[in-house]
DNA sequence: GGCCAGGACACCA
DNA sequence: TGGTGTCATGGC
């Protein structure tokens, strides 16, 4: 079978498995692009509890955060690790929001979307994942996200090998699958779903999705 | 009590 | 450009 057929078939499997997870879950765009930046390297477990403080004291808004002092911002994400650094860079983002759109996410993403990209990855602390994140599931474009999860799974499966760079990794499915901003959304939130349930665990216990995937790349689909 | 979580970046060779 | 250290809390 085709590798396109295959990551077809594994997203139809997980997809029934799963259902719609409805990603990214927040109540805004912006509370995606926070949760984006909150999540680097961190449990989301974790995260949920700092938005739930910025809400809290009122401060999950690009003009609240862009006048809100560094340390008090740092404490009310406390619980989200590395709370110095991520205070700080959503303070860039905010900035740069300010800077360039007048502090509107709408007017931001009406930009092109690889031109916003490359403009998103020039900020302070927001790397290829973060930016692909925010372009996605805040802004709606079709963009595939590349994380941690999606790379052990594929490379578990022999999709890459390890030195597939984040790049060749969301080529891979960009160039396979069609420019389907649900797609993208739904297949990677499965991906993270999977990695999160199963993968982490046990990467060969029985009762994981992609158990019954591997069989069927092996012969019957 | 150690390990790791939906990364990014600086520094070094 | 590739490897390594740093950032830090909280759950298992």
């Amino acid at each position: 079978m085709d590798t396109k057929r295959e990551l077809l078939s594994i997203y139809r499997k997980l997809d029934a498995f799963f259902g719609d997870l409805k990603w990214w879950p927040a109540d805004s765009p912006f509370e995606v692009i926070v949760g984006a930046v909150l999540t680097q390297n961190t449990a989301w477990r974790n995260v949920e509890k700092a938005i739930h403080e910025l809400k809290t004291r009122n401060l999950l808004s690009p003009e609240e955060l862009l006048i809100t002092e560094n340390e008090l911002l740092a404490d009310a994400i406390r619980s989200s690790g590395f709370y110095r650094l991520k205070a700080r860079r959503l303070k860039a983002f905010v900035r740069f929001l300010y800077e360039r759109y007048k502090g509107s996410l709408e007017e931001m993403f009406a930009e092109d979307l690889w031109q916003l990209r490359g403009k998103l990855l020039q900020i302070d602390g927001i790397g290829p994942e973060t930016a692909d994140s925010i372009l996605l599931y805040a802004g709606c474009k079709p963009i595939f996200v590349v994380d941690a999860y999606t790379r052990r799974i594929l490379l578990r499966h022999g999709f890459i090998n390890e030195k597939a760079s984040y790049t060749d990794i969301q080529m891979l499915f960009m160039k396979r699958l069609p420019r389907d901003v649900y797609l993208y959304n739904q297949y990677h939130a499965l991906l993270v779903n999977t990695g999160k349930l199963f993968c982490a665990k046990n990467p060969r216990c029985r009762s994981c999705p992609l158990y019954t995937v591997d069989m069927s790349i092996k012969g019957d689909l």
